[in-house]
DNA sequence: GGTAGACCTGGACGC
DNA sequence: GCGTCCAGGTCTACC
């Protein structure tokens, strides 16, 4: 008989529309069921693995979130499950800032962007989103959850694998020697979750720290800092570009878009990252439907090819 | 500080 | 079925 808890979220909390809200729902082990409108993912809690089913009926605005896992959790267990489905669903956070600089999404509720349980989970992510197409991160994704652990690789698990093996098996290219590198820094705890997590760090600070990561260069800095909070800048990739010049009718080199993007979302300041991501967002649901409506192999591996939406 | 080229993989395409 | 080209961000060497 499995564990049964009741998550309180904030008032505002959609879990559909704040599961569906950036594309690591769809990488493994998230797994989202359109048709139950359900996420289930394998966590790593203090005994061992549990297979866990959120859910939110009704759906509506602050309703209790269910989460069902597939055996009894102790005490412990159950707090730490708390923890991180909390921190993937980034509970404590309130849109309302961001609503009040960008009001444009202020109707749907539009704030919170999905991320991972932890933050090493979110960085590797982020290494194999970087010079792959969106097929390729979802393959590598679900290899390293079926080749090394269901509930996603460890730092100590990376860091104890052998380049050769970690590309063979998992399809991760020349990603395999950073990966097996960024394992073993967090194993060891010269890299430590707390520091970039610590609200009082400067984004400069944060930045620098982790371009000294390997694999992270400025794209996937960005990227990580808005997966930490932080969203004062545009995590620049060709998709960015792309944005630019469809949506926003910007014209000439990739650097004068690139210069033009910054420039565009300016006003935005400490919410560039999420006023820009809800616009792409937003696109990508007018050719496909409502995120939370993709299946995962079908429709949602078709973001960032929108020719073949 | 800026830039060229290498790094891998898988899909598209032509033959 | 095979070869070629392309997309994707980071890293290093070089100017």
């Amino acid at each position: 008989m499995g564990t049964r808890l009741t998550i309180r979220p904030p008032s505002d909390f959609v879990l559909r529309r704040d599961v569906c809200s950036y594309g690591y729902f769809l990488l493994a082990p998230n797994f989202w069921d359109p048709d139950r409108q359900s996420l289930t993912r394998i966590f790593d809690l203090d005994v061992g693995a549990a297979a866990v089913t959120l859910t939110q009926a009704p759906v509506k605005r602050g309703g209790p979130i269910a989460a069902r896992a597939d055996r009894a959790l102790s005490r412990a267990e159950q707090g730490e499950l708390r923890r991180q489905v909390g921190r993937m669903l980034r509970l404590d956070e309130d849109p309302a800032a961001f609503h009040r600089v960008d009001p444009r999404w202020k109707r749907s509720g539009r704030g919170r962007l999905f991320r991972s349980p932890t933050f090493f989970e979110d960085v590797v992510k982020t290494v194999t989103s970087c010079n792959v197409t969106w097929p390729g991160t979802m393959r590598m994704n679900r290899r390293l959850c079926e080749m090394i652990n269901p509930a996603f690789p460890s730092p100590e698990q990376l860091a104890r694998k052998r380049p050769a093996w970690l590309r063979s098996r998992c399809g991760v290219g020349y990603r395999d020697v950073r990966l097996v590198e960024l394992g073993r820094l967090f194993a060891s705890g010269e890299v430590e979750a707390a520091w970039f997590e610590d609200p009082d760090r400067s984004d400069e600070e944060v930045d620098t720290a982790l371009r000294a990561l390997p694999g992270v260069g400025p794209y996937a800095s960005a990227n990580i800092m808005q997966l930490l909070g932080r969203c004062s800048r545009i995590a620049m990739d060709t998709e960015a570009v792309r944005h630019g010049r469809e949506a926003l009718g910007m014209t000439g080199s990739t650097r004068a878009v690139e210069r033009a993007l910054q420039a565009h979302y300016e006003p935005f300041g400490e919410h560039k990252f999420r006023s820009y991501w809800f616009e792409m967002w937003t696109r990508y649901e007018e050719g496909r439907g409502p995120a939370w409506t993709w299946e995962p192999e079908t429709t949602g591996a078709t973001l960032t090819l929108p020719d073949k939406a």
